[in-house]
DNA sequence: ACATATCCGATGGGATAAGTAGGAAAGAGG
DNA sequence: CCTCTTTCCTACTTATCCCATCGGATATGT
């Protein structure tokens, strides 16, 4: 599992949208690069990644803008991880038939990355937006939570 | 963390040196190579590093090749897939200061992806190679093992 | 001297990451 | 219909890493 910039720009966008859930008003991608701290252009290529992934959704045009397709308890960070970075298996054979072992069914390693992948798996596959949004409006009412 | 080739290449080169540890003989990138099918000059950079991160040691020359530094019980495979792929947290941020995050002190995803970090390291840091060798000899007796 | 190995630096092709640029399509308001 | 706004889409760029391959320098036993 490797984070790449792709990836914090989806998570920080998500739980951003996360936190506007509730108004049910629509958020601009130009609002949301403020906030996160991305570049437009690129965050729209990750919102629009997002949208395809069936995450959020989107109206165009004068007070377009995105906002959550679902609600916030049922997005997990290992969705969104997963859909922009791709898998959470440190290397390629631990779900896949491929590798470059010659007899991947006596590979003694195979077992090893299996266990970190699991183990990564429990835990971001555990935290929901809902929870990450209810941690941030308990510890900073006021503040604008830092992402 | 992510696993590449050259790590891959790396824990069997260790394994089987382990493998033939108890035995006190050499092994050369050769032999190795045959064993692990790895390209041979390129598992020679791999040694090297390994060799410069003080795991194994080496003899030029003739009759020269490589051994473990150490009792295969005090090599964890997180120390060589540390050395040579680098550190296991999925994000540069669990480790460092710097972060793309505006407020690092505030950013709710660094406990994240901290707890993933420790999770990873709580597998690969208590697996040795001495685990995983009479994990073989148990397994396959006469086989040899598949790495 | 010679064969055998490790050591070491340079180079190159391919993939991926992280953007940039430019515009097409859609929608609201006048 | 016209304009302004905003999303949608494709192509391009630049840098970095991965996975080697090559050519030789250096050391060592016989
Ligand atoms: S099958 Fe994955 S490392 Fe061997
Ligand atoms: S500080 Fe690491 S993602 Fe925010």
């Amino acid at each position: 599992m490797k984070i790449t910039f792709k990836g914090d720009y989806a998570l920080k966008a998500i739980l951003d949208l996360a936190l506007h859930y509730d108004s049910g008003e629509l958020v601009t991608s130009f609002d949301l690069s403020q906030r996160i701290d991305a570049p437009i252009k690129f965050l729209e290529q990750v919102l629009l990644e997002l949208k395809k992934g069936g995450f959020i959704e989107s109206r165009r045009g004068n007070i377009g803008g995105y906002r959550l397709a679902r609600v916030p308890g049922q997005i997990t960070v290992g969705d969104i991880v997963r859909l922009v970075d791709g898998p959470s298996e440190p290397i390629a054979c631990v779900n896949k038939d491929y590798s470059n072992c010659a007899d991947i069914k006596k590979c003694i390693f195979k077992g090893i990355w299996q266990k970190v992948d699991q183990a990564t798996s429990g835990i971001i596959d555990h935290i929901t937006f809902e929870d990450l949004a209810s941690q941030i409006s308990i510890n900073q009412k006021v503040l604008s939570y830092s992402i």
